[in-house]
DNA sequence: GCTGTATAGTTGTATATACATACGATTATT
DNA sequence: AATAATCGTATGTATATACAACTATACAGC
């Protein structure tokens, strides 16, 4: 069961990919029995940071386009997690977490705390930091005009 | 023009997900026009890499699910830039680059080095180490038995 | 008040990815 | 040799993700 440790790769982005790979199994390995993939419970946590978030404003946070979110929302709202109120105009909608939204948010955050301490004890403190920190302006960097 | 950027995540897996989706988005803006996507760069560069390689082994360096490669290889194959013979037993299939893989890969080089050099250079040369080396050790730290 | 542009969201379509399962080929056990 | 376990790959199905194009709304300048 010793995992042969990653050959390096030169392309950043294949490096990354295949880490975001690696590492969402892990998540999604202790999220299982909690009723949430490692997409929907980001979902949610984002929500719950947000408060009343309009689909624009989670894009924003998460880096996703809008339009996933038009695919990723309705079945979180069908499970009766989210709820959809009106925006400050016609055109936006808000969403917000319902109290079963809460709770099974709740639910998995044990689940959730394992995998990050899973990851985080099995990797040097700055490697974890990086995770957190140097992550966020990587992607600032790589939006950047040329 | 000038993106804001990105706020914190406390989690590290939606933190590398978010990451890897800007870069990712930079990579292709970049290999526009090369008739290659990010991902069929990754899985030729990949093959150039290792020579003849078999499903499995290339699963393995890029930390792809074989069945993943199951659908990604073969629109490959259709356009001319792999091919497969035969492995060590039945099972087996070897995959190599033709000479139109190595031509359409060689044309793609300047794309990704310029999509490299936009990342690299925008970043501390610290967080770029992170990329390629520090990233590797998070992916093999995720994989490790609990 | 028009008209043009920008903003918020949806839909069609395509690719990326994995899990469960199946199947043929090989290797290990008895 | 028969059987069991394992390996390499493929298929069914589901989720994740984005781009192009679209609709509806809002706003800005005239």
């Amino acid at each position: 069961m010793a995992r042969e440790s990653l050959p390096l790769l030169a392309c950043a982005c294949a490096s990354l990919r295949r880490t975001a790979r690696v590492v969402t199994q892990l998540y999604e390995t202790e999220l299982q029995g909690t009723g949430l993939r490692a997409t929907q419970f980001t979902l949610l946590q984002a929500l719950e940071q947000l408060g009343a978030a309009s689909q624009g404003a989670l894009g924003r946070l998460l880096a996703l386009d809008a339009t996933t979110l038009s695919r990723t929302l309705p079945p979180l709202e069908r499970a009766g997690w989210i709820r959809a109120a009106a925006g400050r105009d016609r055109r936006e909608v808000r969403w917000s977490l319902t109290p079963a939204g809460r709770r099974r948010l709740a639910g998995a955050l044990p689940a959730w705390e394992r995998a990050q301490e899973r990851l985080r004890t099995g990797l040097p403190a700055k490697h974890w930091r990086m995770l957190i920190e140097d992550l966020a302006s990587v992607g600032a960097a790589a939006r950047s005009p040329r």
